[in-house]
DNA sequence: CTGAAAGCGCTAACAA
DNA sequence: TTGTTAGCGCTTTCAG
């Protein structure tokens, strides 16, 4: 380990003054001769000189740090979205930053104070939960904020700041029309977490298409899940009991649980039954079942975000949090085949 | 949005020096009058004052910023550890910048040198791959660093800076003397990427203590593995046709690979074939498979790793990194009872 | 009890 | 072609 070196240390090393080296080691437009050119990028290069950005930044006003914060890192859809993020980052010459909120909202107020306190250009925003909920504290410091934020995900209406998110019901709709189509007459669906509003509108879009289709409310069971492999596992018996011929999970986790439980009951998919899931977490995984889901591109998702962050950044955009035109972008999920879906058995 | 607010302009408003403001604001042991300190505190609150800490760090010489390097964030272990880590650093007043090198050398060596550049306390690396197989770049850049740096997981030998990580032959030698001591004498074993070193550590330490048990050559099968679902899936057949009694996998993705096929094959488990992973990351999952494994304890690695650097930030350490002596900790991992492992058939 | 002034490392306008 | 100077926002001595 070894002392900082300072720009001043290379401009006395060189023999030149502060001035010529910082024009020299950022490539600015100058006529410096080529000589000292050299001399000072040599002696920057042998001193293992690197710029302190925070002094930089403190002159240019611009510290090109983004700061992103995840309610749960562990969470694959998450991390998934932080490594594509951190991707479009780099690539416009942008250094972020990741953190973790636990879904917790004080820590969250925390986390958003520190990132302002290293004066970051722009924040992205996957709010927590509890933020869905009681709006009102998390708008406040939105409108506070010195830097432009971008919500992901989980959309808490435009009128607080722009978002970039999936269209939850359009999923729903695609996973009911799939099964439809295939004729099923008979439907369960197991929720999300009682207070996820992403998983709620998935079923909200289920629901409504089959009603929609003048399916009767007593041709379908809705189940509480949890969003975690027990939450299918444990809805399974039911399901059965209730004579579906297919199901329709918020996310794959339960539905890889229901299978399990409908594996182990002697029940074949999809012959006997069959399931959609929600996120194609499985193929993240690298999990072999071939479990037809509704996908959400993380890549577009990041790529869109990224590109509302950056507009704002580069218009120097005083004034669009809070304004009361804010944009919100609402990406297309797709359906994607797999084998966990057949025609209904009474048409065969 | 809004533009941000100086110390200068709390000052102004509440009629003091910057200096008295700083004094109050940062609780200052001085003797300020409770009347001004009030106001300038009302002050600071209506103006929703951040401190730069930018700024600040420029005087005092520290950031109270830690930089975390993970090779890849959708890998649950490093995602888990990721979120200890943070928990540890934030207890101590410290901020945690997580970012991913993609276990890429050249992107970690731009993310090294970026963070060196924001004036971080201190250093939390996971090299790379490649960093395995040629230390001497990654040496040079950590002995050039002006700020401690502690390895974590990936060990790459004492000589460059402290580490801390697993014992991976022990993990190995737990995992073989549990299938020993169940009688088994026929032996699978699907080994990890090629070079992955914390992989075929583990093997080693398997292989050897079968060998100490006399256990001859031919009653052993090693197979290369992925480290993935596939890897377990693909070499289960292989397993089943040598006719092991028992498998070792070095993680438990492949694990529950090998449980899929074995299953479609109608080898039962535990009974006809004993299972052993590695990770415990089923669990972390959510997954209700009850596998037999040997577990990593994440949040005493992190914890650990955390106090590692914290000891050399407070000793304001300017020469370990590359120093003869620096301590290696190995941490033990345990063996986790599950449902994977029976008694050996022809014990029965 | 409070303020003035120096300086952290850097950039940018202006001189020379 | 290069150097001087001011100032970014803050902390910290030292005077008053």
């Amino acid at each position: 380990m070894v002392r900082r070196v300072t720009l001043r240390e290379v401009a006395q090393e060189a023999q030149v003054s502060v001035a010529t080296a910082s024009l020299v080691l950022n490539n600015k437009p100058s006529r410096i001769s080529q000589p000292t050119q050299q001399r000072i990028r040599d002696v920057a290069r042998r001193l293992h000189y690197v710029v302190n950005e925070n002094a930089r930044g403190l002159v240019t006003n611009e510290t090109r740090l983004i700061a992103l914060i995840v309610p749960d890192i562990e969470n694959m859809f998450f991390a998934s979205l932080s490594k594509c993020l951190e991707t479009e980052c780099r690539r416009n010459g942008y250094q972020l930053f990741i953190s973790n909120s636990d879904d917790d909202r004080t820590l969250e107020r925390r986390l958003m104070r520190n990132f302002v306190g290293r004066d970051i250009d722009g924040l992205l925003l996957i709010p927590s939960i509890d933020s869905y909920t009681d709006r009102a504290l998390l708008r406040d410091q939105i409108c506070a904020s010195p830097c432009p934020i971008v919500i992901i995900d989980r959309l808490i209406t435009a009128d607080i700041c722009d978002g970039v998110g999936f269209d939850n019901e359009l999923g729903g709709r695609l996973a009911a029309k799939k099964l439809l189509c295939a004729g099923h007459r008979r439907f369960a669906c197991i929720t999300g977490n009682k207070d996820s509003v992403n998983a709620n509108t998935r079923c909200y879009g289920f629901l409504k298409t089959l009603q929609e289709h003048e399916v009767p409310a007593d041709s379908i069971l809705t189940l509480d899940g949890n969003y975690r492999f027990s939450g299918g596992y444990d809805a399974a018996d039911a399901v059965a009991d209730f004579g579906a011929t297919c199901l329709f999970c918020c996310n794959d986790l339960m539905a890889l649980g229901a299978i399990d439980r409908f594996r182990e009951l002697g029940i074949a998919i999809p012959a006997d039954i069959s399931i959609i899931g929600y996120d194609n977490i499985v193929k993240r995984f690298g999990l072999l079942t071939r479990l037809t889901t509704v996908e959400q591109n993380v890549s577009e998702l990041a790529s869109q975000s990224w590109q509302c962050l950056y507009r704002h950044i580069q218009h120097h955009d005083s004034g669009r949090n809070c304004a009361e035109a804010n944009d919100l972008l609402l990406l297309e999920p797709q359906l994607v085949e797999g084998d966990t879906v057949a025609q209904a058995p009474i048409f065969r």
